[in-house]
DNA sequence: ACGCTCGCCGGGAGCGCTCCCACGCAGGTC
DNA sequence: GACCTGCGTGGGAGCGCTCCCGGCGAGCGT
């Protein structure tokens, strides 16, 4: 009697993953039967105890499809690519993540996260581009140039989409225009009487892209005010030192409010400030950005930049629009908003 | 003369994803050659103006190998899929995380990550086999059963990790024990003085997995301690109404000495505490977890338990060797350190 | 000069899956 | 009884890739 090996054989299951060839087997139908039982395909009526077969069988085996068989075979994937920001999102960019993610995979999309580890960007496009995404949503910050975008289009994804500060050339954006920021910041220091008017720009190198635009957006604002306000830039790295020596010759700089580029900023320089014996509102006003609880535990409470970012569901149906009409002319879609949330810090 | 589509057209390109059959007629080789050139096989001698000939036609239509089909004929992947947490992670993790990744790659690996979106273990774990990763490593909280490690297995991972406070049968554990944290806490606060002692227990839902092993570490210690230590359990969300409340109460408590969970937690209840005018450290001492920036800038600074995490290196060689042996036994592996750090508010 | 070795390349099969098409067998009509 | 309709099922091809194997031409020893 011939030998079967490994068949169905518990202990070294793990060594013959099985496929759709061996559920049809056990079940006793053809694999063409299995396929359209597990995926329920309407077109071809299969009959009650044939898919009660097919089913057992399935679940017997442990059976799991293998997607990158499907895929070849399909052409495409539902496969939506967010390559990992490099900087560690805060809680606002994290809830707002999931909520894309949840919303996407109601669409029937895949969410996956993929670093880029350093690569340039058409280096890493093309790793990417090895996935045959469907669509890539690359965080701005990542600087995905032109021929990035044009790598991934050429290997089949329909839509390309960048979400922060820039757009860039071929793939829609969806533009957080990060000045809008520093305007809301800035109108309210005017507002409040400021006219020496400072702006925190954070040593962190990953944080360039955001902290330029904001820099640049309360830059606009107060020049657009005119009557003598202006403005200083402030580097200060995210340490005690770096805010003491900030602090200490804050008097020679002479600045009535100031923004933080973010709330852990302006803790870190309320506290400094404090320790030097400048008192906040008295001397200087600040006003951070993102609105987190630490904000409503310093004292003074901080003033704050709320930032609004749009809903996921609204974006996962952006996402699936372009999809499906690939041809589209790519779109800037503005969806970052900002409101001052008045405190007692200015 | 024949209509030859879409070829070499830049402007369809994007319809028409180019293969390696398409890069070997352009170079005027076989698909094999093609192959061979671009993956550097060592075993087969390609004359070096074939190789730029290869090179070229595959620069030139934008050829991305398809990562799908490579997979599938090699019958394996190098994908190292890991869970995301449905918990932000704060930097602590992000930087742990992100090391990893790094030290993966430098092995061959592709660190892909994927949510769970609120599937059960199983559903889940049938998700995440779909794409045949090789190894597995799921942060702990998201409760990977035991049914779930086998659907992984016997979809041809070979190394499954849990990282986490609990470990699962038949994965291996990089266990990352929280009481060591309460431990640690516990001992700094008996150490001082204190005797009746608080563990902050924080609202959230999600932070659970983490809040209940660290409390229990605490409970542990102290009655280890014995000489009529208690301990007290805190509820406390993450908001300043609750926060008001808890201090309100406060001194009925007869708390002398607190674990605040982490350090947000403590800012939060030393704040609430302050403005009742309980003094810190004087009347109760105060600890908190993970040593963030904001714990220095706390009035009075803020004792914090530094976390250490290993290194992604030792992490990335530990997932290869199982990936390479996969027979090998599930080991544990206690990865967490845990020191604390005496500041002002203890 | 003949045969043998060796370097370089092409043909072809098959990974797991889906879907078009063909086939067989009921039950009904002429 | 031959034919048709239609439901349920199986055969088979091919997605893009890699790698075994076989072939061909050039160089060299005898």
């Amino acid at each position: 009697m011939a030998q079967i090996p490994n068949k169905s054989a518990q202990q070294t299951a793990q060594y013959a993953v099985p496929t759709s060839a061996d559920v049809a087997r056990l079940a006793g139908v053809s694999r063409a039967t299995v396929s359209y039982v597990l995926n329920n395909t309407s077109a071809v009526r299969i009959s009650e105890p044939t898919r009660r077969r097919v089913h057992e069988a399935a679940k017997e085996l442990g059976y799991v499809p293998h997607a990158a068989a499907r895929s070849l075979r399909a052409g495409h994937t539902r496969v939506v690519l967010m390559p990992t920001p490099q900087i560690p999102a805060g809680p606002l960019f994290s809830e707002f993540f999931n909520e894309l993610q949840w919303a996407l995979s109601r669409f029937d999309y895949t969410v996956v996260q993929y670093g880029s580890l350093g690569l340039t960007g058409e280096e890493a496009a093309r790793a990417w581009a090895e996935l045959r995404p469907v669509a890539v949503l690359a965080p701005g910050a990542s600087g995905l140039g032109a021929r990035a975008v044009d790598v991934l289009k050429r290997s089949g994804a329909k839509a390309v989409f960048t979400l922060g500060p820039q757009r860039t050339e071929g793939a829609h954006a969806l533009l957080m225009d990060q000045r809008r920021i520093g305007n809301c910041a800035a109108a309210h220091l005017l507002e409040r009487g400021s006219r020496r008017i400072g702006v925190v720009i954070p040593g962190e190198q990953g944080l360039k892209p955001f902290a330029r635009p904001r820099a640049e957006g309360l830059r606009q604002t107060v020049a657009g005010y005119g009557q003598g306000a202006t403005v200083t830039e402030l580097p200060l790295a995210y340490d005690e030192e770096s805010a003491a020596r900030l602090a200490a010759r804050w008097r020679t700089l002479g600045i009535d409010g100031v923004f933080t580029y973010n709330d852990e900023y302006a803790m870190l320089l309320m506290r400094a400030l404090q320790d030097e014996g400048i008192a906040v509102p008295g001397e200087t006003a600040m006003i951070g950005a993102d609105d987190l609880v630490l904000g409503r535990l310093l004292r003074p409470r901080l003033s704050t930049v709320r930032i609004e970012l749009p809903s996921g569901q609204k974006l996962a149906e952006l996402v699936d629009r372009v999809v499906r009409d690939p041809g589209m002319e790519p779109e800037v879609h503005d969806v970052l908003g900002a409101t001052a949330v008045h405190r007692e810090s200015s």
